[in-house]
RNA sequence: GCCCGCGGUACUUUCUC
């Protein structure tokens, strides 16, 4: 129980994943045996760290040494097996669940149902729905929320509202989480007044917006270019007393940078360093972008190097930006060159790197080097 | 038999076409 607890903060420290193996390995040495708990947090960090196929030795592992997994364990492999996109063994992990008699709960069906929903696939989010309910699961906030959140990513708005009137029959409160998706909804269709609307009903309701809800207004507002009142958005947030973070400022640099606003875009960054915020790799990925579209490569590189000096990881993104644009620059050398750094960075290359690569070989005429490395591509598996 | 404690799920921003 104790060792629990501590592989429980271990986990959220986010780093030295593989310790829980070796903590695991000592307490066995210990002659302790880790119970389901232990398993299961094992799981979970194993999972976070998207090192899904040692979730899955592991829970092989409990099983040989004869703790069942229960309903939390295989939700938690389930839930790892999603995150990776390997939703075939997330199913397949549901039929055993049903197979070992293992009754599925809200939460399991909860985890599948919000990846089918990101993945905008109404059509499974809501026979899962069925099955839940026909499995005599009372769905709870959660359950709401992600259905809401997936039919609001769908575009279908008018139903989440269905939803949400549903819910309120029932006695479930919608929290904070259920109006920002709506909201979310909302503003994808650009239906603003009813936005702003629900705003104020949140409120009523007590629940109080937060940066999260006000982001996705800054991002509509940037988006439509409407640069002044996502200003006025910013004044409004600081009369509130609530502070913009990260991904606000994201927003706007991103916005600004797609309008061709270099110079605004260049502004923000440096501001919110002032109101001490610290930017992140998405801040970075943008800010390489937004110089590269408007053509100034050096700038762009200039961005990723102050990235790596501030101690921020270039990305798959930082990789593949750069790589754009050096090769639309016509620095076909520099982007190979490139190409070689990211490996070694340990970023692995993508079906986003490859098309870069095809298409810039393709426009310059190099017929038969992009052709073999589509053959590469193919070879190695490229995710 | 009952109670309590440890594990799982939901909201915002970036790359090619």
């Amino acid at each position: 129980k104790c060792y629990s607890v501590i592989l429980g903060s271990c986990g959220k420290n986010g780093k030295d994943t593989m310790k829980v193996l070796e903590i695991l390995e000592e307490m066995q040495s210990l002659g302790l045996r880790p119970n389901v708990y232990t398993f299961t947090i094992c799981i979970k960090i194993l999972g976070r760290a998207g090192k899904v196929d040692e979730a899955c030795a592991l829970m092989r592992q409990m099983k040989e040494e004869g703790c069942k997994p229960d309903v939390v364990t295989f939700t938690t492999l389930m839930n790892a097996f999603c995150k990776a996109g390997r939703l075939d063994e997330a199913r397949e992990l549901l039929n055993e669940m049903r197979r070992s008699k293992c009754r599925p709960d809200c939460v399991t069906y909860n985890t599948l149902i919000h990846k089918y929903g990101h993945l905008g696939d109404v059509g499974t989010v809501c026979k899962l729905w069925e099955e839940m309910e026909a499995d005599g699961c009372e769905p709870d906030v959660f359950a709401f929320t992600t259905l809401i959140h997936a039919l609001c990513t769908a575009g279908k708005v008018e139903e989440a509202f269905g939803v949400l009137d549903k819910m309120v029959k029932k006695g479930v409160s919608p929290n904070l989480y259920t109006y920002n998706s709506l909201i979310g909804g909302l503003l994808k269709r650009k239906r603003l007044e009813k936005a702003q609307n629900l705003l104020q009903v949140m409120r009523v309701h007590g629940c109080e917006p937060t940066s999260f809800t006000y982001n996705f207004f800054f991002d509509y507002y940037v988006k439509e270019a409407q640069f002044n009142e996502a200003y006025q958005l910013f004044l409004q947030m600081k009369r509130k007393g609530i502070a913009p973070d990260v991904v606000s400022f994201n927003i706007c640099i991103e916005g600004l940078g797609e309008a061709g606003k270099v110079r605004e875009a260049k502004d923000l960054f440096e501001e919110m360093r002032l109101v001490g915020l610290s930017p992140d790799n998405i801040t970075y990925n943008m800010m390489i972008r937004c110089y590269g579209k408007a053509g100034k490569v050096d700038k762009a590189i200039e961005i990723f190097l102050e990235m790596m000096e501030n101690g921020c990881n270039p990305d798959e993104t930082t990789a593949n930006s750069l790589l754009d644009i050096l090769y639309k620059a016509g620095r076909a050398d520099e982007a190979w060159k490139m190409f070689d750094e990211i490996q070694q960075m340990g970023v692995s290359p993508s079906v986003v790197t490859y098309n870069i690569l095809v298409n810039g070989l393709g426009k310059s005429g190099n017929i038969k080097e992009a052709v073999e490395l589509l053959d590469e591509m193919k070879a190695k598996g490229c995710p």
